[in-house]
DNA sequence: GGCATATTCAACCAAATGGTTGACGATTAT
DNA sequence: ATAATCGTCAACCATTTGGTTGAATATGCC
C-alpha cells in the first residue's frame, strides 16, 4: 500500500466527495444560497436577485453546489428549479463527528466503524 | 441593510470562521493530517513522513490548519508540536446542523458499536 | 566550535477559483 | 413574427492555492 497515511482506508470516491463538498461550503455566497433554498425550491434568477454578483457568477455557483451534490436542478418550462439536497451534507457530517466527543472509545475500532457505515453508502 | 440574503444574519466574524474551517477541511491531505493527529500530537517532520510531498508543502498545510483554529502549534526546544483542535469543528457542525438533523451516523449501529467497546474494555 | 536536525521563509510556478462581459439557444409573451 | 425573459457558454482577467526549490534560522549534540 504505497498512500499509507490516515484517511487512506476511505475509498477514492468517498474523498472525492469530501472535497466537493468541503469546498462548496467554503464560498461564503453558496452559503447564502443554501440557505435562501432552505425556505423554498427557487429558480435561478430569483436565486441571483439579492446577490451584487452577475447572474453568470451565480450560474456558476450553483453549478458547484450541483456537482457536490448540495442541490438538484430541474429545468420545467424557461426557468429552472433549484432544489437543496440536504442528504448531501450527510457524509461530512459523518466525517466531522469523528473529532468528537469520542475519547473514551477504541480509535482504531471506530475509524474502522465509520468506514464500514460510509461504505454503506448511509 | 444591504446584503439583505440568508446567512447575513451570522455576523462577519461567523462567516469568516466557517470560510476557513470549510476551506481547511477540503483538502485531502489537510484531512488526512487531522486523522493522524486524532491518534496523537506529532511533530511537524513526523506529520510529513507518510505524504510523498515537500516538508515546506506539510508546513504551509499546518499553517493553513492553524490559522483555521483546527489544530494548535507548540514549540518546544526545536520541535514543533502538532495538536488536534476538534472544538473547532463545532462552527461549522452547527452550521451543517442546520439542515436537517443527520445523526452522525445509524445510531443503532453506533450503541451497538460502543457496546462491543465498552465490554471488551471493561 | 562545528555539525546535524527541525522548521520556516522567499521566490517562483502551474492550475484552480471567482468574477466580468457579450453572444447565444430556448422558451414564453405580445 | 417579433420581442422579452431565462439561463448558459466562452473568453478573458486577477487572485488564490498547492506545490517546488534553495537559503535561512533555531536548537540540540559531540
Amino acid at each position: 500500500m504505497v498512500d499509507d497515511y490516515p484517511g487512506s482506508g476511505f475509498n477514492a470516491d468517498m474523498t472525492e466527495a469530501l472535497d466537493t463538498v468541503f469546498a462548496a461550503l467554503a464560498d461564503p455566497t453558496r452559503r447564502a444560497i443554501l440557505s435562501m433554498l432552505l425556505e423554498d425550491d427557487m429558480a435561478v434568477t430569483d436565486v441571483a436577485e439579492p446577490f451584487d454578483i452577475s447572474l453568470a457568477a451565480i450560474s456558476k455557483h450553483l453549478g458547484i453546489l450541483t456537482k457536490a451534490g448540495l442541490i438538484s436542478q430541474e429545468k420545467r418550462g424557461r426557468v429552472k428549479w433549484c432544489k437543496l439536497e440536504p442528504d448531501a451534507l450527510r457524509s461530512a457530517s459523518v466525517w466531522m463527528q469523528g473529532f468528537g466527543q469520542f475519547e473514551p472509545v477504541n480509535l482504531e475500532a471506530f475509524e474502522r466503524f465509520l468506514e464500514r457505515e460510509l461504505d454503506d453508502g448511509a
